[in-house]
RNA sequence: CGGGGUGUGGCGCAGCUUGGUAGCGCACUCGCUUUGGGAGCGAGGGGCCGUGGGUUCAAAUCCCGCCACCCCGACCA
């Protein structure tokens, strides 16, 4: 392959785009990778859909290696389907809604179990069949709220799915195994730097489930490690290690003080130590037993459920984990005072709660035996000594509280916890029988009893692994390419009008007869500095100068990463390089 | 959806406060010179000033609505 710039669909930008901000957008849009087409979507020039194309192609591969079969599904959907599953009403406003001329509902699809579900229903009917596993490559749309930094989220995306069909759960594990090490095979073939962290199932259902980040500061997701073994988790995945429960009743009795204006943990700490509250100065915000007031919404609900959660007061609570512990319910912060004037703002405690009816869940710190200084339900009163298990019985546990570096480790118990940011490019999953369930799907069974087959789901992002390689592979002068995945093998810049460019091309078409991907800069219309500086923004690795010592049979070869240089003769080149890329290639025979 | 910011040629921006029908740099075309790190000179082409309405003799500029984009938050396989 050889692609001249002259005539390449190629333009790249001396000045960083004003509505770009993170690294990979910026520099996608000013190498020519890519032009923003509409909101939320991109178009991929030559040079972006060669990359595009490379990763969909190591993707494609490793799902074959593991015996994937590859489909293709409609991406416009008959409502029916997701109806059925739920999943209509589950998704909401995310997914993209459209009627045909009868007025028929129809989707664009976000993803396709539905379908996979379905086609294995339609064609199998025996436990001969199973397992299988079947995957595609497509074009998925949601509706997001906020397509943000360039491919990082779009409303448009390339993405990677398989659903396998196991008859029992070891079947389930050994595809989910079968991924997971796929995915790191993927994962490092394409110069990743990613983490394998436990995750919330979320929308999807299901039990197990682990992500891969990517790793770089402008993630979205927010990860923990720790400090003393391999634990790593997603933050709204993190568990908290409860302390062990004691005999609640021989704590003092519960007490409750005039505390006026201290609608706040802080103000109610101040005023507890000036005063001196049961006899203790020593009060902290830890002491205190914080009721937060949410709203939760089931989806297609009418309305929202009163929840209060407890914690301990030095803790905010992460709406976000609140969400993925109540998923498919959302979450919103209470509001509604005028409704519920038994909730007293500020002076909230649990002692009333279950008289109220009001479900209450607690922070797993807050068991049996704790004595909390917290609410007494009147405005500027509060409580000491409420005891856990005496004064209040919490309807369940929930993790709830934000998570901060430095907290114990819920694995070992004696590291500490650190935060990472990272971008999501691989998720699987082991649905279990929600989808199977939904659309009854059995097959017949070695016992002639029907069997209901149970399902895994395993995603890659891979527009977004795109975005991600260029998050992680780049420098202040531009892209910086892994081999693997680069839009080619050697940049070959003419620097000169003449001999230059015609040597340059010939040389590009040996190198393209031999196999490599070869981009040969002929322009005659920009001076050499021009070439250069595009060349290290597009970041193929490495670089043929052709210039002034062409006529004495010297040409340079530049290293993208290293930018290292040395003066090699012409003779002999075009075997040296195919060698060189053969090695770091990875794909060439 | 809430808060903030921005929409002027392909890209980056000025002009708007104080209305008078658009300008700069880059990119693009042609000519001459230059030629290993974003060349010089000269001559050109290209803009419904996001969009709809209003005020006015006259609107990029003032007023109202809408749309889009960016950032923060909410949301999010």
């Amino acid at each position: 392959m050889l692609l001249r710039t002259s005539t390449t669909l190629l333009r790249t930008l001396r000045e960083d785009p004003a509505d770009a901000e993170v690294p990979s957008h910026r520099l996608l849009l000013r190498a020519g990778y890519i032009r923003r087409a509409a909101p939320g979507g991109y178009a991929w020039l030559p040079l972006g859909k060669l990359v595009l194309d490379r990763v969909t192609e190591i993707v494609r591969r490793e799902m074959t290696a593991i015996g994937d079969q590859e489909v293709h599904f409609p991406a416009l959907l008959p409502a029916e389907p997701y109806r059925t599953s739920g999943r209509w009403t589950e998704y909401g406003d995310d997914i993209f809604t459209l009627a045909d001329r009868k007025g028929a509902e129809h989707l664009l699809a976000p993803t396709h179990e539905e379908l996979a579900t379905l086609l294995v229903k339609d064609l199998f009917s025996s436990y001969r069949d199973f397992p299988v596993t079947i995957f595609q490559i497509q074009t998925k749309f949601r509706d997001e709220a906020r397509p943000r930094a360039g491919l990082l989220r779009g409303r448009e995306f390339l993405m990677k799915d398989a659903y396998s069909f196991d008859l029992d759960e070891a079947g389930l594990q050994a595809a989910y195994d079968r991924h997971r090490g796929a995915y790191e095979k993927v994962f490092t073939r394409l110069g990743l730097d990613y983490t394998i962290v436990s995750a919330m199932s979320g929308a999807m259902g299901g039990s197990a489930s682990e992500e891969f980040l990517a790793a770089t500061p402008v993630g979205e997701d927010t990860f923990v490690g720790c400090t003393a073994c391999d634990y790593a988790a997603n933050t709204e995945a993190v568990t908290t290690r409860a302390p062990e429960a004691t005999d609640p009743d021989v704590r003092s009795a519960m007490t409750v003080h005039d505390t006026p204006e201290t609608p706040t943990i802080a103000a109610l700490v101040e005023l507890a130590n000036t005063r001196g509250l049961a006899g203790r100065r020593d009060w902290t915000a830890a002491d205190t037993l914080k009721n937060v007031v949410l709203a939760v919404r089931r989806p297609g609900a009418e309305s929202a459920d009163v929840l209060v959660i407890g914690l301990p007061g030095d803790r905010e609570v992460d709406l976000k984990r609140v969400e993925a512990a109540l998923a498919p319910a959302t979450v919103a912060v209470f509001d509604d005072w005028a409704a519920h004037p038994e909730l007293v703002r500020g002076y909230i405690g649990p002692q009333l709660l279950a008289k109220l009816g009001v479900r209450y869940l607690v922070d797993p710190r807050v068991v049996t035996g704790t004595a909390w200084l917290t609410g007494a339900n009147e405005p500027g009163r509060h409580a000491t000594d409420v005891v856990c298990g005496r004064d209040f019985t919490p309807d369940g546990t929930i993790e709830a509280a934000e998570v901060r570096p430095g907290d114990p480790c819920p694995a070992c118990g004696t590291g500490e916890l650190t935060m990472r940011r990272g971008i999501e490019i691989g998720h699987i999953f082991q649905l279990g029988r929600r989808y199977t369930d939904a659309f009854a799907l059995d097959v017949l069974g070695a016992a002639g009893k029907p069997v209901r087959p149970t399902m895994g789901c395993y995603g890659i992002g891979v527009s977004r692994v795109v975005a991600a390689i260029a998050e992680q592979h780049h420098d202040e002068r531009g892209l910086v390419w892994p081999a693997a995945v680069a839009p080619c093998d050697v940049h070959l810049v003419a620097a000169g009008k003449g001999p230059q460019v015609d040597a340059a091309l010939d040389l590009g078409g040996r190198l393209s007869a031999a196999g490599l991907r070869v981009l040969v800069d002929d322009r005659t219309t920009v001076s050499v500095g021009v070439k250069f500086t595009d060349a290290e923004l597009i970041g193929i690795p490495r670089a043929v100068v052709v210039g002034r010592r062409l006529a004495e049979g010297y040409v340079e070869l530049r290293d993208r990463a290293t930018g290292e240089r040395a003066e090699v003769p012409l003779d002999g080149l075009v075997e040296r390089l195919v060698d060189e890329v053969r090695r770091t290639r990875g794909d060439m025979v």
